[in-house]
DNA sequence: GGGTTGAATTTTGCATGCAAAGTGCCCTAG
DNA sequence: CTAGGGCACTTTGCATGCAAAATTCAACCC
């Protein structure tokens, strides 16, 4: 039952439709397609480059991920930000996170909680030299590093799947100085539960973190509505 | 806020593609399409009465919702139960329902709490009378309830969109009769925790509870495939 | 006789066509 | 000048067409 797979310079093309599901996911997550703009049928096949076909099945889907609101006989909109929906998802996510902590404990490999680390350690870096976004990109692989460790893949998925709504709100919040140390401290503090393996202090650890980024959140969004 | 809905006579036709998807969900969660077995287009569009486009529109759905694999250029099958799916996902909807358990005793309407308490009594109706079917249906829609009341739409979503995947195992795994009656005492210990808003307990006991199901679902499976 | 190749058939993936619902503009009546 | 109605245009929703990938089946070679 071997492959046979001419090892990476396989040829392998990805369906189309799940090609352009990601790229438009990309394109809303990071603001291109502003919350509450429509999403014309032709106006996009033009942008991407492929058929109404495929797009129409992205879109879809993106429907159920709550990126998208569906407008039957209207088409579809990017999903306006609204502070609730946020709030209640990072609460759902923040459950998750501790789930994941717990089980992380449990039964993370040795390898996987060296991998936290050495993001840990990279993301101190960028902290240091006060480089925001390289800081949010590591600040994210550590979190999605945290939930794909806990040998859940439900877990791993259903995370994502929120985490992408969420991560729509990052490029609006611009993060205080006080709150970004605050949360870099944090971040110590699980790396050592972590390696500890302390699942309860984790646990209680996550879920807090995960608060302070809701309250921090929402409070850059309400300054954006305000401004 | 009242529904001017004509009740019934209301010509809303929703989109074909929805109506698809839920149709389709009910004929694999109810097994009609069996674990395994392939979806081919033809066949389907012909049982459904739909053309082909809003019928793969369902079908990719589904399969982010995981009740569905798709294999590039050779369609898609029914999602085979796999018991250690199975087995993250009640892990998962633990740790979501004992949110839920949560938010409920901190903020739900004492009317939803009277509607959780009338659908409990209807099922231990069901369980005196030993229906189990209806059992099912009392005892899921409590679970929804409890998720539901919890007033984070976000929570309710993703608990639904896990459940489907579980509720597969429900027509495979015949409860035995020890478990069913210890389940309806872990339900009265469930009721009694919300009467009192004691979100502590309430938490606890939700989370054991899915704990129990995980382990008599895994045994079940395990029988139905050692047969 | 078993295994392999390859041509016919089926099935999928994507593109496009067609009808209906929606939108907006303009003209008219008040 | 404003409100309303109607008509043309746009856009969506669904159906179908077409090409490529996959499967099947059988003849052929070893």
């Amino acid at each position: 039952m071997g492959s046979i797979e001419p090892l990476g310079l396989s040829p392998i093309r990805r369906p189309l439709h799940e090609e352009t599901v990601d790229r438009l996911r990309d394109l809303i997550v990071q603001g291109e397609l502003a919350p509450g703009s429509r999403l014309n049928e032709r106006v996009l096949t033009a942008r991407l480059g492929v058929s109404r076909t495929p797009l129409r099945e992205a879109i879809k889907l993106l429907a159920t991920e709550g990126l998208v609101d569906l407008l039957p006989n209207r088409g579809a909109v990017v999903a306006p930000i609204d502070p609730a929906r946020i709030a209640e998802t990072l609460t759902v996510m923040g459950a998750l996170e501790s789930l994941a902590g717990e089980l992380v404990c449990a039964q993370a490999s040795d390898e996987s909680l060296a991998d936290i680390r050495a993001l840990h350690y990279e993301m101190l870096a960028m902290h240091a030299r006060r480089d925001l976004d390289g800081y949010f990109r590591y600040n994210q692989a550590i979190h999605l590093k945290i939930v794909e460790a806990s040998r859940n893949a439900v877990l791993a998925q259903t995370y994502r799947q929120l985490n992408a709504n969420v991560r729509r709100v990052r490029y609006m919040a611009n993060l205080s100085a006080e709150r970004w140390d605050a949360a870099v401290q944090e971040h110590e503090a699980i790396l050592a539960a972590l390696n500890a393996r302390d699942a309860a202090r984790l646990k209680r650890l996550l879920r807090d973190h995960l608060a302070a980024k809701l309250a921090s959140v929402l409070e850059a969004i309400g300054q954006k509505q305000a401004a």
